[in-house]
DNA sequence: CAGCAGGGGGCGA
DNA sequence: CGCCCCCTGCTGC
């Protein structure tokens, strides 16, 4: 464009048209896609941004979870509506039927797609109204009126977007470009990335002071309704350890474990989940996926459970080779019911995503997955720390009362813990029980050991490189 | 500066 | 309880 004081404006003319074509292509090879929708069995790989960007409820569930890689399932979702609004959404463009349209709009508007359900900022998207907005020649097209009075109907029964009231409207398939055959089949992939690290991250947690995810609740109290626990639960992430990523917010406060990402964490996780690593990105995305392995149990994922889950539960057959996180994303009697079925129907050995526990039972399985989303349900009352077991708290309550009960007999040191008493007594007996398999190296401490040998026999002198060559 | 040693915090079980 | 990780101070090359 132009220029003033010497300054020159490039412009890209075919930048839009560019930019969305690329972005459908990568999502077409499913490269750097980061959350996955799963509806009807179905599910599609896709990007973050490209949701965050369309959609406000998705921009803030992602805002909410810190994931890497999260699992949405969308039980009041048709796939074939699916699939049309990702078209929209990845296109701006979506061909669809006349007797389809009302359970488009509705999908749309569960999922606050802008442009569709809800006003959308200046820069509109592409939407064709012969093709999907019939209507809106008596509407102005950035802001579909009727749509959102509709949708405002049902927002007052229903918590924001969170609780999606179930579509009535018959399964049928809307016209669409592409996906229809993105379904994917559980051996094809996503393994990766999924884990992070943990984080205890409740987002909404009740029981969480308000002050620390302040941003759900703050949403809720929009409401006029009352929260609904759903939403609540739908927000929630359960981490583990070693997050690094987003995940890690609430940590570092006050973690130390940051992440696990560093040092050995990143190299002990990438071995813990190679086959995260080779099946579905090979490509660079594998740095991030490494990343992203943060810790051995970074279950970030907001797994539902049958507590937790008011319309959500884990697809099992996806679980078997997935380690994918999934996270609700409608709630509902319906879709409770929806995904039940869908679970039975899956019905067959299946393996925890995040571990290697396996198992046919759906109900034991469950049981199983609580073990990882659970709430931490210890909270130090002095900062955000937050532990699964009473002694856990009770050894951390320890760091604000000073209370060091276990004392060295030899020195005046005395300690938290049992175990760090014990590390220092060998810093007097002399005792070394770890010792190098390489060296004569011994050392009083295991992880002094392991960082001896990543530093002296596995950086150092690496067996291999010459031998490669 | 690299490596070692010790202290400390957290996690899962 | 065992393990992991981070941080920091010390020491020797």
């Amino acid at each position: 464009m132009m220029a003033s004081d010497g300054m020159l404006s490039l412009s890209w003319n075919n930048h839009k048209a560019t930019f969305c074509h690329i972005l459908s292509t990568l999502r077409e090879k499913e490269r750097y896609t980061d959350v996955t929708l799963a509806c009807e069995g179905k599910f599609y790989p896709v990007h973050k941004l490209v949701l965050s960007t369309c959609s406000e409820y998705f921009e803030k569930m992602f805002e909410h979870t810190p994931c890497k890689h999260p699992v949405v399932v969308l039980k009041d979702i048709k796939c074939a509506d699916m699939e049309a609004l990702l078209s929209y959404m990845y296109d701006g463009v979506v061909s669809v039927l006349q007797q389809d349209l009302a359970r488009l709009i509705k999908a749309a508007e569960l999922l606050q797609i802008k442009g569709l359900a809800v006003p959308d900022e200046p820069p509109l998207k592409e939407l064709s109204k012969k093709n999907a907005y019939p209507w809106s020649s008596r509407d102005d097209r950035s802001s579909p009126h009727p749509k959102r009075r509709r949708r405002e109907d049902m927002m007052t029964s229903t918590s924001q977007g969170s609780s999606l009231p179930p579509p009535e409207s018959p399964p049928s398939s809307p016209q669409h470009h592409q996906e229809s055959n993105q379904s994917w089949d559980h051996s094809k992939s996503h393994s990766q990335d999924q884990r992070e690290d943990g984080v205890d991250q409740r987002v909404g947690d009740p029981v969480e002071p308000a002050v620390e995810f302040s941003s759900p609740k703050q949403e809720a109290s929009h409401n006029q309704e009352p929260v609904d626990e759903s939403l609540v639960k739908e927000e929630v992430i359960e981490g583990s350890e070693d997050n690094q990523g987003e995940g890690m917010d609430s940590r570092i406060e006050y973690g130390g474990m940051g992440g696990g990402d560093s040092n050995t964490g990143g190299e002990e996780q990438g071995s813990k989940f190679p086959h995260q690593l080779d099946t579905k990105h090979p490509q660079p995305l594998h740095e991030a996926v490494v990343e992203a392995l943060a810790g051995p149990s970074g279950m970030q994922g907001w797994l539902g459970t049958g507590e937790l889950g008011g319309g959500f539960s884990m697809l099992e057959g996806y679980s078997e080779d997935g380690n994918q996180e999934v996270h609700p994303a409608s709630t509902g009697p319906h879709g409770t019911q929806q995904s039940h079925q869908m679970v039975r129907g899956l019905e067959a050995a299946s393996r925890c995503p995040c571990c290697s526990y396996t198992t046919t039972s759906r109900s034991l399985m469950e049981i199983h997955i609580a073990t990882h989303t659970r709430e931490k349900p210890f909270a130090c009352p002095h900062c955000p720390f937050r532990a699964f077991h009473n002694a856990n708290l009770k050894t951390h309550l320890r760091i604000h009362t000073g209370e060091k009960p276990y004392t060295c007999p030899y020195c005046p040191y005395s300690a938290a813990q049992k175990e760090k008493l014990k590390a220092h007594i060998r810093t007097h007996t002399g005792e070394k029980p770890f010792a190098c398999e390489h060296c004569p190296y011994r050392s009083t401490r295991k992880d002094h050991l392991k960082s001896h040998v990543r530093l002296r026999h596995m950086r150092r002198t690496p067996p291999q490189p010459p031998l490669a060559i």
